[in-house]
DNA sequence: TACTGCTACTTTGTCGACAATTTTGCGCGA
DNA sequence: TCGCGCAAAATTGTCGACAAAGTAGCAGTA
């Protein structure tokens, strides 16, 4: 994963990326309250540095917070779950269309051999793909759109919980192969150039995990 | 406008919507620096409340801030209006389609009777509609599609910054009556229960208007 | 027993002071 | 005159303490 570009600098900084790997990651249950006072003294810092960072999870929507009463993690519902992945379908849609329009030959051509080297990895029956794979596709494709907006929104909010749902909901599941060929025709559009249909074809994509996704939760 | 539903609470919720509004409108200039200890004499709050907003001001995408070295607000530039019109496009065209799933039918028929009056203005002659009208407009549609993410995405975060832009561009401009079909055409396909069509025409509506704005740009 | 109101406690909000980092400006030497 | 380095000033980051709001528990009364 290319992915982490953004390193801590100050202890508020660290915090926050502790606190928001622990809440994505179920070491703090969903839907708890995150006292300050208990925070400071367990991440040894000051309770101003755990405001801060509960400040920035409130921005990532990791957390809501009340005034006065306090901050509590979110609870993943279905119906969150759903209304994520229309945004998602939204946004990483134009994603794909700005990417077709922006991205240069050259990150095209790195974004093909990733995908072969996904699909040496399923041919190979590795069941590997889905998280880290996945994420870096996707994560390409958005920040070769070159919209800061996009990007940040996706990439500072809407993934990591995203992520949040698919830890804690245990959502790793198959999908494989098929998602594979769906990447296979967005890269192929991108690589012609074919905004309206790379946006199109990653609406599909994003809408068919959600099909999986739901009947999954079902089930 | 039925906007504000948000009031300040805190002495930091007042200081961020303050220092908001004096951002947004123009009269802390863009990309100008913001002190810390200069705006805590100003607005006659310690430091801590300051930060405070400071950082729900950087989650607005209104601010960037260097660890270290502080924040400056933004600089508008021709590339960032377009780039969030492209994000406007994205998510008030799913807004729209979701809007036309989830509206109760007495919320439609709300939309149609302010439909009605800003028909009534124009027609009057009155110049009026642009601003307090189009946003009431596009607002309902957003807090239509019932979508926590998206609206929060939009109130909070885009619709501050496109409101910057046109203020400070002095973006109040024509494209009145034109609009005010696109809008009618909306909220008819809305009123049928038509998602697709909703999407596709709330898309036309703002591709139309960053088109617009894009010529008054550049004369 | 159930409800009301008070009190004590816990938690969040705000403040001023200190620490750490960055920026500024001066002096020195080439 | 220009560039380098060091020191001083200014700015941001962090801390502990106090203020204010909310919560829980107890006592008293109907």
């Amino acid at each position: 994963m290319t992915f982490f570009t953004e390193q801590p600098v100050t202890s508020a900084d660290k915090t926050f990326f502790q606190l928001r790997k622990d809440i994505v990651e179920g070491a703090i249950l969903a839907g708890s309250k995150l006292s300050e006072t208990e925070l400071s003294t367990k991440y040894a810092v000051s309770r101003a540095v755990i405001r801060e960072a509960i400040n920035r999870l409130e921005a990532s929507h990791l957390v809501e917070r009340k005034a006065n009463v306090g901050a509590r993690v979110v609870t993943l519902t279905p119906e969150g779950l759903i209304e994520l992945y229309q945004v998602r379908e939204s946004l990483e849609g134009m994603a794909a269309r700005l990417a077709a329009q922006n991205m240069t030959d050259h990150e095209i051509a790195d974004l093909q051999s990733l995908l072969n080297s996904h699909f040496e990895k399923v041919q190979s029956g590795q069941s590997y793909y889905q998280e880290a794979g996945d994420v870096d596709f996707h994560y390409r494709i958005i920040v070769g759109s070159k919209n800061k907006h996009l990007i940040s929104i996706l990439t500072d909010g809407i993934y990591h919980l995203v992520r949040m749902y698919r830890v804690q909901l245990g959502m790793s599941g198959p999908r494989v192969t098929t998602a594979f060929d769906e990447h296979k025709h967005i890269v192929q559009a991108i690589c012609n150039r074919d905004a309206e249909l790379a946006e199109m074809l990653m609406r599909r994509h994003i809408l068919y995990s959600k099909s999986s996704i739901k009947s999954k939760l079902l089930s």
